[in-house]
DNA sequence: TTATGTGCAAACTGTTTGCGCGAAG
DNA sequence: CTTCGCGCAAACAGTTTGCACATAA
């Protein structure tokens, strides 16, 4: 059941795909269909999907699970993708990294809830790690942990 | 092999073994040998051990795999124990504010390792988020990621 | 043509659970 | 005494891997 939400992403996906297949290729990887499918996936749900949630939607065009796997192995490992491992399985998405839709997500450690946050509410802790250890921080693969709204003031 | 490190931390642990276990059992659960022996283990070892990591070492006393998981689950429940599962398996330590070992980490998406960074760092962050979006940030439950100082000069 | 990726099935790691005994409160 | 935790062994989910075939470059 496409919804009008999924409608509006579908439509802003090329770009991101073409990006994505463009970058591989730029490390010397293949692009091969089963690729072309899973990066379509990625672009058309900005919110972070399970190995599982992507080889179900993958299903209808013949690819394999164990090739998901392998290919957002490759799409991290590349830069383009980012992971989540915050409760169960992990979770992907495209690491788009233009400043406006950056991505930085949090995690209620209570209800699970995946709560996007402002990309430069990093900044400062990321100057602060440069300067005080060299570590490079990517917030697109920064999880933090907390409580949402609702499970905080429910206690 | 104890080293002159662990010697340090195990002078350190007893207030924090013995406040954790009050803590267990405010929550009405209650204190037993094997839970005594993996909240030491924790006290001993400021760095994130891994359940497996821990299992080994409580083993002299005893103490089943399946009990290590399950006390880790009651002190994350309870807020004593901390948990990131940034690459591989779950690691696990207990969240004492100690200013020294500021429990805030960051994980090298190329090499795995784990640095410890300035709890502070992530205060704005915390700020922004609580104001933005209600959501109540925990360091001590965060990951950061990014690239270490040495992958990232690598490239 | 040849290196790389793929489907498949099976292995593997990390974690969870049902059960009957044992110990904490 | 009674409820909760434990050891054990078996199940389970998520992920990885060896192999023979297919395909992008």
């Amino acid at each position: 059941m496409p919804s009008h939400h999924d409608a509006l992403h579908a439509a802003a996906a090329p770009q991101a795909v073409a990006a994505a297949l463009e970058a591989l290729q730029a490390r010397g990887e293949r692009v091969t269909k089963p690729r072309r499918v899973v990066v379509t996936v990625l672009a058309e749900h900005p919110q972070p999907l399970s190995a599982d949630e992507i080889a179900e939607l993958v299903e209808p065009s013949g690819v394999h699970r164990a090739t998901v796997y392998r290919t957002l192995e490759r799409l991290v490992a590349a830069g383009v993708a980012s992971v989540h491992t915050a409760a169960g399985a992990a979770r992907y998405h495209l690491s788009v990294s233009d400043a406006a839709h950056g991505h930085l997500h949090a995690v209620c450690r209570s209800c699970q809830l995946i709560v996007p946050l402002p990309v430069d509410a990093l900044q400062p802790a990321i100057a602060r790690a440069r300067t005080t250890t060299g570590f490079e921080l990517d917030p697109a693969q920064s999880v933090l942990s907390g409580l949402c709204r609702r499970c905080a003031t429910a206690v």
